[in-house]
DNA sequence: GCCGGGCCTGTGGTCAGACCACAGGGTACC
DNA sequence: GGTACCCTGTGGTCTGACCACAGGCCCGGC
């Protein structure tokens, strides 16, 4: 197992042989978050491939949330290991949405059943931490918000509960969903009649949910919830279910 | 919506301008799955940047399931879209997980809600396919499997479960999750003194769900995936709750 | 006329070298 | 003692070159 050159030599793909080579260390524990990679030329030689295959493994850490890279000196520079999944879902989601591999019912979906999971938690809980949320949600009152600084409230919001309920894999997975149908969702609102009566509903409805956590009812936090999200979609569909 | 250089009117990121512009043609129906991109040097020369930004754009396009590349020539030969998130939900989860950004437990609890779901549905559903399933189920019968040969056919298995629900996020998602803590449920067979025994409990579980399913119960097909899977972890986890 | 082997072309895959912008640190000057 | 400069090393990008590969084409033999 110490030896990784022999199973290199059968590696079609240089780029692959150091995103391999960069797994096993932090499997190993060589590498950890906070470290400094070596720099590019250095992973090259080290590896015995080009600068630009090193390249093209560091660009899919970046873009999975795996590293951040800096140019410049200082001990900022250089390509530093961070574990932010949020982004790199985010990019997935979107991304497959783009190419129709995820359809926008199935992410509605998603969001309904996580969202409900994460609400019915949170009112389980003992004392879930619901201060960014409720920060979240006085920032949303001001009635001179645009529909687009709305709906990013709105996805704050929505992250803010999954991270009270302290499970990063929903949190990033719930933040990638989001992503994926930002797009959909921000089409939608000039779909929207009355905005203001809409945004006024939404806004009384994230009450509804935060009320039904405090209560501790978790049965009602997952109905409200899912309502809720549920409720605006059909809102913003072009043609549900005439037929 | 035809402007979004807006926020970023300078693009610094040769690559991420790639990206971007792929992104679009997809959105705007330019490019669809079984289409093949132009070629590396073309899109190099048309977007005005080099093609090792290309192939950077493109790499991260792979990894991300979006495209599948073959060199050579002939119809095969080339860029081709194709929309498989499974892959790409796959590397992200394994590779964060490796970085310590997504903790074992988030992504146990994380499979069971889902798979909880999954089951669920499936029982409320009027006639689902369970076909893969059972075939599957009885392929884990051959008493001669290894642990690796068993918990491979137990991870298609509830792949199958979740590709019965139709929902193809929920479908990618649980195969990036399984994938996440692969390695750590091969580890952790070792941990269990009678293999034998477990897996012929796990057999007997998997037919539980199955015929709860059947039978439209659907709280008894959320219990028992739930105990099956939470089962299983819990036996193989070094230490699970001592002070 | 038919068939087969070799060349041709275009693809992705990789490497090497060069240049740039950037940012920190050391140094020489005031 | 303080400040402006250069030096160094980083990622970011481009260019050009070569390779392996695979299908299509042409030409020769049968």
């Amino acid at each position: 197992m110490g030896d990784d050159a022999s199973a290199r030599s059968i590696e079609p793909r240089a780029w692959q042989a150091v995103l391999e080579h960069l797994e096993r260390k932090l499997l190993d524990g060589d590498l950890a978050p906070g470290d400094r990679l070596p720099g590019e030329r250095q992973l090259a030689t080290d590896l015995g491939v080009g600068r630009s295959s090193v390249r093209e493994a560091l660009r899919v850490l970046e873009v999975l949330g795996l590293i951040r890279t800096h140019a410049g000196s200082g001990p900022t520079a250089g390509a530093i290991i961070i574990a932010t999944p949020g982004g790199g879902m985010s990019a997935l989601m979107r991304l497959q949405v783009a190419a129709n591999g995820f359809p926008v019912d199935d992410i509605v979906a998603t969001r309904l059943l996580l969202e409900a999971h994460v609400a019915g938690d949170l009112a389980a809980a003992t004392a879930p931490d619901l201060g960014a949320a409720e920060r979240l949600l006085d920032a949303m009152d001001d009635t001179g918000l645009d529909p687009a600084e709305f709906l990013a409230l709105d996805a704050a919001f929505h992250l803010a509960l999954a991270e009270a309920s302290g499970n990063q894999v929903v949190t990033a997975t719930m933040a990638g969903l989001r992503s994926g149908i930002e797009g959909y969702a921000l089409a939608g609102h000039a779909r929207i009649a009355d905005w203001a009566g809409t945004s006024a509903r939404l806004r009384a409805e994230h009450r509804g949910v935060l009320d039904a956590i405090r209560a501790a009812d978790a049965t009602a936090a997952r109905t409200r919830i899912h309502d809720h999200i549920s409720g605006y979609y059909a809102e913003i569909s072009p043609d549900p279910r005439l037929p």
